[in-house]
DNA sequence: ACCTGAACACCGTTCAAGT
DNA sequence: ACCTGAACACCGTTCAAGT
C-alpha cells in the first residue's frame, strides 16, 4: 500500500510512451509527471536532469537490437538492421539516440560485439573503429531523415501540394529533381538502407581495397 | 534615419552568430531579439515561427558549399567535403540542418548538381536517388556525432576521467572497446570521413557491383 | 527514502495597439 | 509596413518542507 509510486524503469517506460505520442519537441518533464500521477520535482529524485532521462531512454530504445546478435548466422548487417528497427520503434527515436556519448550498458554490448565482428573480418584496429563509427553514424543519420520524412508526409505518399511544387516553374532550373520527384518522394527506405549495407559489406569484405 | 531596424537576412546572420555561441539548446527567440535590440514579437513579423527561422538558418549554413561545385575538377566528393565543412562551421550546425525537408534554394541547387553527377557516373535513376539520400544522410549523421563529440570533449583529447573509465573493471566485459579506447577517443574525424568517401567512390564507380 | 508546494528564471507565440 | 506591451500557456530545475 505504502509502496513507491514510481522508479527509474517505470519513468523510462512512460517517457517512451509519451515520446511516441507527442514527439521529442512535445516531451516535457511536467507532462510526464502528470502521466505518472506525480509532481514534476519528483522526477528529479530519480533522474538528475531531463538529459539524464534521455540517456536512459536512448539505452532502452536500442535494447531490442541486442537480441539480433544471438540469431544463428548473425553478422554485422543483421545487427545493423536490428539497430535501425530499434531506432524506428518510437517517434523521433533516432533523434533521442543521436549524439549521446553515454557509456550505457546496451551501447557497450552492441559496440563490443560489432567491433569483434569487424576485427574478425580482418580489419586493422584503426580501420575497424572508423567503420564502427561510420556505420553507426550512417544508421543514425538515415533514421533521423527517415523519421522526419514520415512526420512531414505521414501518408507515406507525397501530398498533392508537394507533387505540384515539383511540377511548378520553379523547378525548370532543376530538371533532374523534377524528373526524379516520384523516386525521391516514394522511394523505399528499406531498399535505400540495403543499398548502403551492400556498400559496407563490400568495403569490409575487401579491407585491402580501401 | 527612420529605416527598418532588421530584415530577414540580418535576423538569420544574428541567429547563426548566437547559435555558434550558445548552441541549439540555448538559442531562443527572446535572446535573439535582445541581441538585435528589438522586442521578441518583432521577429514574428519577419518569420512565421522559430522553425521557419531554423529553415532559413539551415539554408544559409550550406550556402558556402555551393562554391565547391565551381572548382576545377570538382566531383561528388569535393562537394561532400564542402558540405561537411559547411555543417561544421557553426556549433550544432548539423543538428540545425538535419531533418528539414525544406525545398530551399541552396538545397535544391546542391541536390540537382549532386544528382547530375550520379547520373553521369552511370547510375540508374532510382539508384542515383538512393545514393543521394544515403550520402547526405551519412554526412549529416557523421557531423552530428562529430560535433557532439567535440562538445563533450572540447579539448579534442579525451579527459582523464573517460580514459580511466575504459581501464575500469567494468570494461573487463568489453576487452576490444578497452583495447581500442585510444583509437575510439582520439581518432581523426577527417580520416574517418575519407574512409567513407572511399566506399562511396567504389560503389558509385562500379554501379553494376551493387 | 521518496514525494510535494512554491517559487525562480525562463520559453514560443498571439494580438491589440502604436507609428 | 514594421514594431511594441502585455499577456497566455507553457518550460527545466531548485529547495525547503513534508511523510
Amino acid at each position: 500500500m505504502s509502496q513507491r509510486k514510481i522508479d527509474r524503469n517505470s519513468i523510462v517506460m512512460a517517457a517512451l510512451a509519451a515520446l511516441d505520442e507527442v514527439g521529442i519537441e512535445g516531451l516535457s518533464m511536467r507532462m510526464l509527471a502528470e502521466r505518472l500521477k506525480v509532481q514534476a520535482p519528483t522526477l528529479y529524485w530519480h533522474f538528475a536532469s531531463k538529459d539524464a532521462l534521455l540517456d536512459a531512454m536512448a539505452d532502452a530504445i536500442i535494447a531490442p537490437a541486442l537480441d539480433a546478435r544471438l540469431q544463428e548466422g548473425a553478422d554485422i548487417f543483421t545487427v545493423a538492421r536490428a539497430f535501425r528497427a530499434a531506432l524506428l520503434t518510437y517517434r523521433d527515436g533516432a533523434q533521442v539516440f543521436a549524439g549521446r556519448y553515454e557509456a550505457s550498458e546496451n551501447v557497450l554490448v552492441l559496440g563490443e560485439w560489432w567491433l569483434d565482428r569487424l576485427v574478425r573480418a580482418g580489419l586493422e584496429p584503426d580501420k575497424a573503429v572508423h567503420q564502427l563509427f561510420n556505420l553507426s553514424a550512417f544508421i543514425i543519420g538515415f533514421c533521423i531523415e527517415e523519421q522526419r520524412f514520415h512526420e512531414k508526409w505521414p501518408e507515406g505518399k507525397p501530398d498533392q501540394e508537394t507533387l505540384a511544387l515539383f511540377r511548378s516553374s520553379r523547378f525548370e532550373k532543376f530538371p533532374l529533381l523534377a524528373a526524379y520527384a516520384a523516386s525521391l518522394l516514394s522511394g523505399s527506405f528499406d531498399e535505400r538502407f540495403e543499398v548502403a549495407l551492400q556498400m559496407y559489406s563490400q568495403a569490409i569484405g575487401q579491407p585491402g581495397a580501401a
